[in-house]
RNA sequence: UGGGGAGUCGCCAAACGGCAAGGCACCGCCCUUUGGAGGCGGCAUUUGCAGGUUCGAAUCCUGCCUCCCCAGCCA
């Protein structure tokens, strides 16, 4: 695989003409204002991928220009992210914020060389002042103050002189242009608002496109990566660093990730968290670095996702089933199996003798011999998959029915004599004889039996939780949708306290990854397992041809 | 309608003038003590459309169409 793309080409030609002297320095910069989700995961892995394949370096930057949107807390969580999700950034953990000083000087060398002015007009002012799409925009009274002016004033607006608003530096260039990012834009304003990290130093912000480029010089990054919606914004980029004769990076932009049957933006997920409807950011059908961590996705799932989806300009929508193939793909290979019977269904091997009970042994995952085996307890009173039995049973069903004989999974063959039923005419249990010569699961005369299932005994059955996730949208594009709320799945996640697992998952570690034999992979949850008690979440089912036959058969 | 982008299989995505990779999904068959996994095979005579250049075009030219982004003192 690992086909090229369009960044790598162009880091190939830089090599090639020495635009960097070989050199590639990337960065991951997002602002501490909330949960990193797996869009991010797609910028993450680029950005530190392409510097481990050109033995460069990529920073961990936090973009913390804003004080009113951004936390601690969230700085402390993206860097778990992204520390979970495998990648190291050393020493090179850096902040925007670390570079007040000197961004503030570089406004005032703009000022100085007659690049930027103090606007007084107000708000409202500017925003009528900057045109439209058709029209271009009229210049500001105050565009031709003198430099000294403008310096007195950017000084005194530093020293908290002003209220918030009620002055802003702005860069000097064009109101007449077609790009409306060029008509003077705003690059820095008054907020008295306590920062995170520096406190109350500061009254004076640098807005993003003023910030963004002279971080990415100061740390001397060669490709400057960002998603699509800063193409317009490039100019600018390249403007500041030209007038102020700085180091200067090149800014590439990529298509963001999209997934179907999912919102990716902060602010949905946001509402979804605010509105209640998940169990917060790291709910594990959010599709949030985090949430998806405690729904049980494997970090190198989701690197090898990234990697599957590839990087391009055009806009897209990965399928849903790409993100689900790749955790399957490597469960499958690392997880045990286990039993667990999610609806019980109790059975008694009629002809099997009542105080006997014996054990059989079970590999523990045949994709991988060194997994070893495990001890299974079988007796005369055991539990099915309610759904493993059909009373007259379809065409392609092939499962156990009356008369039919199945297997026990590593145990006996079993054949359904007698179904016994409660007065509502539900199966209340199944009454089978087993053949005492199909020990082990297999007999000598090889005959074929219908369908292999997973059994627990009775006896020794442990009760657990299980948590069935599922999709939260049942729409393709939520986003389409009048009110993406309106599209989530009533049935996302479905408590089922009534399942019987072999009693091993009884001690089981929470964050431990299992597959339930047959039904898919589970994760003991990380915050809500007791010891004793564990609770499991469906990270993925498994592929079930059967269902795919039940659903194409129409009902 | 100004500016900036993008259109290659159902969904991603390669291909850089030489005869349309790969993955997911889907469909067959084989195998199977998981209806899982695995194996094998099938899945774009054609690259938004229409012209043109060329021995040869997804790639170059012209025109058109469609979609996305931009009028925060957010990033």
């Amino acid at each position: 695989m690992s086909t090229g793309n369009f960044i790598k080409d162009i880091i190939d030609q830089d090599n090639r003409t020495g635009k960097w002297s070989g050199r590639v320095a990337t960065r991951f910069p997002p602002e501490p204002n909330g949960f990193l989700h797996i869009g991010h995961a797609k910028s993450i892995c680029l950005n530190f991928s392409l510097a481990e394949q050109y033995s460069g370096t990529c920073n961990l930057r936090f973009d913390d220009t804003n004080p009113v949107k951004e936390e601690q807390q969230y700085i402390d969580s993206i860097k778990e992210d992204v520390a979970w999700l495998g990648f190291d950034w050393q020493d090179r953990e850096y902040y925007a914020s670390d570079y007040f000083g000197r961004m503030y000087q570089c406004a005032v060398e703009l000022i100085k060389k007659g690049k930027a002015y103090v606007d007084d007009i107000s708000q409202e002012k500017i925003k009528e002042y900057r045109g439209t799409f058709t029209e271009p925009g009229k210049e500001s009274p105050c565009r031709d103050r003198v430099i000294e002016e403008n310096l007195d004033l950017f000084e005194r607006m530093k020293n908290g002189e002003f209220n918030d608003g009620e002055k802003v530096l702005r860069a000097k260039i064009d109101m007449a242009s077609p790009n409306l990012n060029m008509r003077d834009p705003v690059i820095y304003r008054i907020l008295h608002a306590s920062h995170p990290r520096t406190g109350d130093e500061w009254c004076i912000y640098p807005m993003y496109d003023f910030a963004h480029c002279l971080e990415d010089s100061i740390e001397k990054i060669t490709h400057s990566i960002c998603t699509l919606e800063f193409e317009d914004h490039r100019p600018l980029y390249d403007w500041f660093l030209e007038e102020l004769g700085l180091h200067h990076p090149q800014q590439i932009e990529f298509a963001r990730l999209n997934i179907s049957y999912s919102v990716l933006s902060k602010r949905r997920l946001g509402i979804l968290v605010s509105e209640n409807m998940v169990d917060g950011w790291d709910d594990p059908r959010m599709p949030t670095i985090s949430g998806l961590r405690r729904r049980g996705y494997t970090a190198a799932s989701i690197r090898d996702f990234a990697l599957r989806i590839g990087v391009a300009k055009a806009n897209s929508t990965v399928d849903a089933a790409l993100l689900e193939h790749c955790v399957r793909e490597e469960l499958n290979k690392t997880a045990d199996r286990v039993f667990a019977v999610l609806d019980p269904l109790k059975v008694v091997i009629t002809n099997y003798p009542e105080d006997k009970t014996e054990y059989f042994e079970v590999e523990n995952n045949p994709e991988d011999p060194a997994s070893g085996t495990r001890k299974l307890q079988f007796g005369r009173e055991l539990y099915i998959e309610r759904e493993d039995f059909m009373e007259t049973p379809p065409k392609k069903f092939f499962r156990l029915a009356p008369g039919r004989e199945s297997r026990l999974k590593s145990a006996y063959y079993i054949t359904c004599n007698e179904v016994i039923k409660d007065s509502n005419g539900i199966i209340e249990e199944l009454h089978c004889t087993y053949d005492p010569e199909s020990r082990g699961g297999d007999t000598a005369d090889r005959r074929k039996v219908s369908g292999t299932l997973h059994w627990i005994y009775a006896g020794s059955a442990l009760n657990v939780t299980v948590r069935q996730y599922d999709r939260l949208f049942n729409r393709e594009n939520p986003d389409g949708a009048d009110d993406f709320r309106e599209c989530i799945n009533p049935d996302s996640l479905t408590v089922n306290d009534k399942c019987m697992a072999e009693c091993s998952l009884k001690d089981i570690d929470p964050g431990k990854r299992v597959q339930f034999f047959r039904h898919g992979y589970y994760i003991a949850d990380i915050k809500d397992s007791v010891k004793g008690r564990p609770v499991f979440n469906r990270i993925v089912s498994l592929k079930d041809t059967w269902a795919k036959i039940v659903k194409k058969e129409g009902a």
